[in-house]
DNA sequence: CAATAATCTACTAAGTTGGTAGATTAAGTG
DNA sequence: CACTTAATCTACCAACTTAGTAGATTATTG
């Protein structure tokens, strides 16, 4: 399951998405419409900037406003970002990769072996899709 | 990510299915084998054994067996008994489902649409997939 | 300088995860 | 029946995560 700040950074970007003419956009605007609370907000619209998919603007005529096309913006990235990673176990993650410390070796483990093609079957779901799918 | 409880589940049992002639086998022993602490495999297989994948037998002699057929286990149901549903939102969920709160309508909610194709193709993985495929 | 709006620091309540301790019940053995 | 074995039940706990909140600060515009 994805996290509600999951959730709500898509939320969000489907909204700058979709208003792209008159960015920058101010983060209580964004809140009200995506009925998302204000101060929560702010730390994932940051956690975006810092990701390097939104922009800002500080000061009067400021907030926040798409910075990646629309096409590029990958679904799997995002949820890393704040869900962490896309496999099931951290044996099989290519990003967040931790052997496990009781297994004698993932050569032999077959469980690590359906995992892995499970993640690879994830994977090609969800570094397919994008922000694009979602406006 | 699926929890060490869901992870332990499956490595109990793929030993109980690799094992299968030398029923029943005796907590302590899978504990020792899998190298999972005694204590905490204890209320996974009841919890397996009320979930009808596993049958045990008390006092001397006794233990844990599997019931079902290795190719009747399903991996998604292992995982929904201990990680809840596979589905990333509540709103998109077959076995566990919640609307969403903020949420206006689900059939114009674009979030909506594109988790219900992930949930539907990552089904499609899971459910494909038995404990036959882990042994 | 004043107003605006993002940014930063720090805290918190509630829930989940991973695990432990100890008593109890059921089944087989002599 | 008494004893041993082994699952079952009840209850607890520390650490971590989640979903926030509060308030001060910094940058920008006019």
């Amino acid at each position: 399951m994805l996290s509600k700040k999951t959730k709500y950074a898509f939320q969000a970007l489907i909204y700058l998405a979709k208003n792209r003419d008159e960015s920058p956009v101010l983060i209580s605007h964004i809140a009200k419409e995506t009925n998302i609370s204000k101060k929560f907000l702010e730390n994932i619209l940051l956690d975006l900037k810092k990701a390097g998919f939104l922009g800002s603007k500080m000061g009067k005529g400021g907030g926040y406003y798409l910075i990646k096309e629309p096409k590029d913006v990958i679904m799997a990235n995002v949820i890393r970002l704040f869900s962490g990673p896309i496999a099931l176990l951290p044996c099989v993650s290519l990003n967040y990769y931790e052997p496990c410390a009781d297994c004698e070796s993932q050569d032999t483990c077959e469980l690590h072996k359906v995992m892995v093609e499970v993640r690879d079957q994830s994977l090609k779901i969800l570094e397919g899709k994008t922000l694009q799918d979602l406006v």
